[in-house]
DNA sequence: AAGTGGTCTAGACCACCGG
DNA sequence: CGGTGGTCTAGACCACTTT
């Protein structure tokens, strides 16, 4: 990196704003501009800290933020370099569906289909490790953006404790939340499978779409400190409606 | 948190392993175990410092890491305190092809259906922001896995370089580096929608699948610098065979 | 006022890398 | 060998929260 680049712009020590921040926000700039390229070095910590006459701990500081937004890596003896950004690899988030929902200015709602106890049959004991015909709570619900239903959710939790279903959790019975009411033990930790399918019968009726539509199932299984199952459900996302998005490599912000 | 449990364990500064290293493994362990429950405080950095007879700059650096694990969090003027564990936003990952396959064991291969220069319909001159009928490079090529074809893509680039069309791109034409090689600039951003729909007749007998088979549709953007669209692509998936999983939440390794 | 985390300094020693 | 990043110290001052 041509040295000219670090002396060119200014610190302000007496800023509010942390000297690190600047420094890193500097090389942000550098590299989003392209001034600084991928594979390329940055000048060493203590040139970076003479220049600005500022403690080299400080500028490690800088360099750890940048090492966060997986900007630049570190080579120990080596320097510090400019990553390449990586195109390839994809996350596609699920959030919530009632921050989701309101985000996009809609109105989320949810209408409890049922609730009861049930005795586990073959599936859900596999699932949920426990004896077949063992009591658990069932809980369906449909869950719709300005009264359109989007999603179909099933759960089903071991019931071990008599505890009386309260009102709140009617209205939002979160797998996780109802597993710490009515479970034995503290859910710590939840695994999903998303896949494609096709509406079942039943979901065409309650998401109230046409035959062979195309759905997304996620499944969700929770799992207590000990990594035992302690709930299971399944959600059924309208395909035609539910899109994932996903952002990747540098600067993927003002896009759309 | 009671203190008796930071003088429980014992530091060895003689170590290979960092200080803050085997601070934050601790603390992790603490948290794992249930001995530190979300919302707890944790016990002041000064008093860790004294406790252990090391710099409270070494503490901070431990409970950096733990704030990157996301297990803690900091306020200021008030401590640090255990985070809540968070189980219903996921993220789904889709990884690579070759490594995925790879992974799982079987032999990843790619067949290259067609290539040619194709002139932008309305589709295309809207999602790559050109002219109708301007000159597009387009690939399409099917891979699989153990000979059994899994995904299906189609992929547009921007024309504007008369390259010769090189032996590696054929083998793997990834959308980016096409990209770099045939267009005009440089790609940094890279959006992907994830949709569920059903195989078109087309896609049926490419993937060698029955009608009304569930398919995941990812459909790639790659940008510029400038946030031009450079190339843009179709992906889709044969919805039975393929499936993300997620783990979600405090110690989510071990779990299948 | 007392206690907390946030920032910063000016050194130090080490392990690793290259010529 | 000199140059690099990795770790660590023993202080300091600040802004924020609570009492």
């Amino acid at each position: 990196m041509d040295n000219k680049l670090i002396s060119q712009l200014k610190i302000d020590k007496n800023s509010v704003i942390p000297i690190y921040y600047q420094i890193a926000k500097m090389f942000e700039g550098y590299i989003y501009e392209g001034k600084l390229k991928p594979g390329e070095v940055l000048p060493p910590e203590h040139e970076i800290a003479e220049n600005f006459g500022i403690s080299r701990m400080t500028v490690r500081r800088a360099i750890s933020e940048l090492i966060n937004l997986g900007l630049v890596f570190t080579q120990k003896g080596k320097g510090t370099f400019v990553s390449e950004p990586k195109l390839n690899d994809v996350t596609f988030e699920l959030g919530d569906f009632y921050e989701e929902t309101s985000k996009k200015g809609m109105t989320p709602s949810s209408t409890l289909l049922g609730v009861r106890i049930v005795r586990a049959n073959k599936t859900l004991s596999e699932k949920l490790a426990v004896p077949l015909g063992t009591s658990c709570l069932y809980f369906s619900l449909v869950l719709a953006a300005d009264n359109e239903p989007l999603v179909y959710e099933k759960k089903y939790v071991k019931y071990t404790k008599q505890k009386p279903i309260l009102e709140v959790e009617l209205k939002d019975p979160s797998l996780s939340s109802l597993a710490v009411t009515h479970g034995s033990h503290f859910p710590t930790t939840s695994k999903r499978v998303l896949h494609a399918s096709i509406a079942t019968k039943e979901e065409t009726s309650v998401l109230e779409v046409k035959e062979n539509t195309p759905v997304f199932v996620v499944e969700q299984t929770v799992y207590d400190a000990e990594k035992k199952p302690v709930g299971w459900g399944k959600s059924v996302y309208r395909g035609d409606r539910y899109k994932l998005t996903s952002y990747i490599g540098w600067s993927a912000n003002n896009i759309k």
